[in-house]
DNA sequence: GACTATTTGTCCGTATGTATA
DNA sequence: ATATACATACGGACAAATAGT
């Protein structure tokens, strides 16, 4: 009793120890984007494994969306700016196995964007609240152009509250999820009947929101996107769950 | 012009495929947790390739989590049931990367408890508060014991709420950013000199909370818990960055 | 613009340690 | 305890693709 405590040993796999490694030299910086790793050659001869194994390695880093390496180039693989992408795939995986409910989806959206709208009515600049004019503008030329055009300017001024906010990680939760929600169900709006009429109406309640992140009232910028967020999605939610939603609306 | 619009042609991986088939069966249903998947042998016969493809097929489902392979498993590798591993791993690069501040994690934190407490005001059940009461209890035991069994206990109370909130999203992201925000400084708290009276003032909010919970004020919750938060990590937040986060107090 | 060298994508065969029956 | 089937890892090979001459 009382000798050396033991820990157990996970047997890690050579493709891992490379993982690790090359990840890294990513994350800190040390391999920015842009940069080329050396040939699969090279690597098997630093890291004295086989190809195989450098390519099992490779496949992981670019499952994660940190490098993309194309056949025949002489440059070794690239190392790729961040993008959501990882995310978004896990995130609709989650979606997927889990069985999310459209409703919680579109109560989630509710969250992240009524706290942008929170912290961009105090943290915007005057660029920004130009550009969610803009956006609006954009909208209501969309009312006559078609869905998918309008659907694009809704987009861009939810971002641009979301870039307001100035967290990165409400930004980019909001690009996820919102693109995910429109995968669902994009189409059945646009085949909606009332299609013009809800977008009347979402750029009517567009216009009180980007008032009260102007004036900078920010309880009523969030409470005003609820509701707007509300009475755009409600529809296509099952009317079971949409007290879940309105529970956030009071 | 007028011609038939062709679409660019991406030339798509072997393994790439492989991969698609087999994580359509599993977040299909089709193949569910603790089923096998046939051994390498079999899959290269089944897809018509080699066995190094077929394991940089399974490299980058290993890496997205959805299956397990062990040296001499008769049975194949295993499919296995989700768990937010790669979500947590895809939010730790993107911290990483991107360089997400402290400040900017604790404020999505605030955001996702308080909107959990908003909704478990309302729709939690009486085992749920139980659940709640209990985590406070042990919190006040573990004052005494150490920071390890206090911090513990606070994530069983947060949890509680999340579970309570009905809405799987923000359980699951309640997990993932709060592992990451605790890796970053668990550490300074332990060895804070204050801890104990940060820990007593902790549960006094607590408390405090879970009354606004227990009497179905969802905004009074919502409040509280995002002045509990803040109280509790704004001492580790550069001061230049409270701002942002008292943005969210009103 | 065609040619050449290099690289990746893929295939095949083999050796070794491991887990199950 | 033995045998069998398995995953891990190695090495060599060829075709398609790319970049630079």
């Amino acid at each position: 009793m009382g000798g050396p405590r033991f820990e157990p040993v996970r047997t890690v796999r050579a493709y891992e120890r490379i993982v690790e490694q090359i990840e890294e030299a990513i994350e800190s910086g040390a391999l920015g984007p842009g940069r080329r790793l050396p040939s699969e050659r090279d690597l098997m001869g630093q890291f004295s494994v086989s190809r195989s194994t450098v390519r099992e390695a490779l496949r992981v880093l670019q499952a994660r969306g940190l490098v993309r390496s194309r056949p025949g180039d002489p440059n070794g693989a690239e190392v790729l700016p961040f993008t959501p992408a990882a995310l978004h795939k896990s995130m609709t995986t989650l979606a997927r196995v889990q069985g999310l409910s459209l409703a919680e989806l579109v109560q989630f959206r509710m969250v992240l964007d009524s706290s942008a709208n929170l912290l961009a009515a105090r943290l915007r600049t005057d660029e920004q609240l130009a550009e969610m004019d803009a956006a609006i503008d954009r909208m209501r030329e969309a009312v006559e152009t078609g869905y998918d055009e309008f659907s694009a300017a809704d987009v861009a001024f939810h971002d641009a509250v979301a870039r307001a906010s100035r967290n990165k990680l409400i930004q980019i939760s909001t690009e996820v999820v919102r693109s995910i929600v429109l995968d669902l169900i994009s189409g059945r709006i646009a085949e909606a009947d009332d299609r013009v009429a809800l977008m009347r109406q979402s750029i009517r309640h567009h216009e009180e929101v980007l008032a009260a992140v102007r004036t900078g009232d920010g309880p009523l910028a969030a409470r005003l996107s609820r509701r707007t967020m509300y009475d755009y999605y409600a529809g296509y939610v099952p009317a079971g769950e949409r007290a879940a939603l309105r529970a956030l609306l009071e």
